[in-house]
DNA sequence: CCCCCTTTGTCCTCGGACTGGAGAAAGTCG
DNA sequence: CGACTTTCTCCAGTCCGAGGACAAAGGGGG
């Protein structure tokens, strides 16, 4: 099948398509409403977005009170590929126009293997969703890595987790393979996109989403938009000192936040004290598998394992330390909690409010919300859904 | 005199005179080159501005090897205020379009006094300015004040050093009494604005102006827009706490960076020095006066004082830690430090550069200068007079 | 000093785009 | 079944901007 290569003439048509990805199917009368065209304009753009087929006719809508509306929406055969690399696993998603999840896969994959290893499977992993029936081809795809990246190009930079990355032309390579247009990013901006479209922070205009996963990474909203810094690693506050000389992090510093509180740490952690015998609940799981990660801690503390609260409580005690730092600095509207962690839950997050709540100023946490994220491990590839279709419902 | 009323009626417009007050006089074909308009376009546009006064002839323009072109310049009458409220002192100037300066006062002021008396003697400034003959009015006017603001409202927000002004309708007060448009910022945004105009920050997007005075403040310059926050006490860095469990602060916390660097701790550690008898220095200029300020400090520490330089290393340390936290989360292209304290100058730049050059991400700091800011005490009231230019030089 | 080239400014016309009204089509409701 | 509403299409009038033609102004070489 032909994918699309139509793109927007302008920025009227832009905003129409927008307006039915993040609408769903609507009336050419509702979208009257709200873009502020007169009637013939409108019609005219719309006419010519259904001569490209990137919308389509969809039957009548519901009366008004007077002669019904044709409805219009996003072509129904439009297919994005959401692509979330993680430092263990990997997810990939189909998503309509709509950015509708499909379908979603997850596999467990170490992201150290390269990107060549890492793309092959993700192609695979692609073909599988597409073997479904779910997609005849892809239209765009946002995937996203554990790493900084130079967005323009599409290349992650200087990846501390990711070697062999460090320069690896991901967009132009996936771009080739897939056959259709590729965006790269942050997998923590990704996050942040994604819960920004269907999450927690839908109307939030500025906004901070702090995802602690192998490592802890946080996406910056500024205006509606994804704020990635000078040299894209803007977010990267898993390095922030919490504890002068203090723990040797693996980036050679001392004392950096992941050092205390992350995936890895989290797991050693619990290994030290599973040895130690303070915890019997860490100690029969550590006995059983052979070794013990955040999964295990999450597991241990909802039995009631007191060691295992502790080091939840302690680990969102810094986490809640440095990010009161940044409510001081950036007064957000909302600071959403995700990541491989939200398992530990509510633990977790009352010991970062009660840290933000305490340190930050009352002007800026006055009205400041802290929440789970919504989508778990959707928003990823949600995200990368949204970034594509941005950029693909954007004037050419 | 009438004072402008004209605004621009379109973008067009508007970016021509921003161009103009950016680029200084310029011809009608230079203008053509910069904003790709037809001739026919651009002719209309510079014609209805002349038209309006807000730009006016100005003779002809250097030869480009044809015909000479006739200049075009920003109304030479057009006089901006700025205003810069200081927690001791007050700045007062006169700009013309162009944001020049044209004559600038400064007097002490404890802004505790409230905003009727200190408004009265700003009024009473910019009467002195005006009686010299610099303006015969203002056309606007740009506040900037010791806390944060609500930016649409111009209204000042529980600002912790100014009690009295909390709520005080600061923009229509002024507006009234000057009888011209005003805008009110938080001062730290404006010193952004005044480097970013005229200062080490042109050309730069992305960057962070740490301003340390009575307190701590950080302007936040996204994509060359100040950014405020949700409810403007964005950048509020002072009150980061840099020592669990440290030093008792105004605000009530403990350990914030304000209560171990800024003005008053500054002076409140050098007179502890003094009685200590440690600093010789020190010991004699608090015997002559009877107390110490952060000019004693760097009066000594010029004259090679051991204990004044301790001081001013140790604040930038802790300075430099919490920057290096800002560096990692924001990735800035540019860090401007200045304030009252830039009297300490390479002193204190070094332990603030040592810091975030060892604490942050290579990929961060790769390439990030760490400056003194470029204008000392004029960058507040030229922020002033870009903030009030930047509204009234956009479209209506 | 003259002629030719370059640059600038003005005028004018043509084409395209947008507005808003008229009226037809399609429904709702009493 | 008729009056009223809403939606959609068509059309003419209007406005705006692009870009060519041409005049004005200056530079420089012969």
């Amino acid at each position: 099948m032909r994918r699309m290569t139509a793109r927007p003439a302008n920025a009227h048509q832009a905003r129409l398509l927008r307006l039915l990805r993040d609408g769903g199917p609507n009336s050419r009368a509702q979208l009257g409403d709200q873009v502020d065209l007169s009637r013939s304009k409108l019609a005219v753009e719309v006419d010519r977005l259904l001569e490209t087929g990137l919308v389509v006719a969809d039957g009548l809508a519901a009366s008004r009170g007077g002669r019904r509306s044709h409805n219009i929406r996003l072509a129904p055969a439009l297919r994005f590929l959401g692509v979330d690399i993680g430092a263990t696993s990997v997810d990939v998603a189909v998503t309509n126009a709509e950015l509708e999840v499909l379908g979603h896969i997850n596999q467990p994959m170490d992201v150290r293997e390269g990107p060549v290893a890492v793309f092959e499977q993700v192609l695979a992993m692609a073909g599988k969703l597409r073997a479904t029936g779910l997609a005849e081809g892809f239209d765009g795809a946002g995937i996203g890595v554990p790493g900084p990246v130079r967005f323009p190009e599409g290349v992650p930079v200087a990846p501390p987790i990711m070697p062999g990355w460090d320069g690896f032309p991901v967009r132009e390579a996936l771009s080739q393979d897939l056959g259709c247009p590729v965006m790269v990013d942050n997998d923590v901006n990704l996050m942040a996109m994604g819960e920004q479209h269907a999450g927690v922070a839908r109307s939030v205009g500025d906004f901070l989403c702090v995802k602690i996963g192998t490592g802890i990474g946080c996406g910056i909203v500024v205006g509606g938009e994804v704020y990635r810094g000078t040299t894209g690693s803007a977010g990267d506050i898993g390095h922030i000192q919490v504890e002068p000389d203090g723990r040797p992090c693996a980036c050679g510093n001392k004392g950096c936040l992941e050092a205390y509180f992350s995936g890895a740490a989290l797991a050693r952690d619990a290994e030290d004290a599973a040895h130690q015998g303070s915890s019997p609940e860490l100690c029969t799981r550590f006995e059983n598998s052979g070794s013990l990660t955040a999964v295990d801690v999450a597991a241990a503390a909802a039995a009631g394992d007191a060691i295992a609260l502790d080091l939840i409580r302690a680990g969102g005690n810094r986490t809640g330390q440095v990010i009161a730092g940044l409510v001081s600095f950036f007064n957000p509207g909302l600071v959403v909690i995700g990541g491989g962690v939200t398992g530990l839950g509510h633990t977790l997050l009352a010991a970062i409010r009660t840290q933000v709540y305490r340190q930050s100023l009352p002007l800026a946490t006055g009205n400041l919300p802290i929440v789970l994220g919504e989508l778990g491990p959707t928003a990823g590839v949600i995200g990368g859904a949204r970034l594509i279709s941005d950029h693909l419902f954007s004037p050419a």
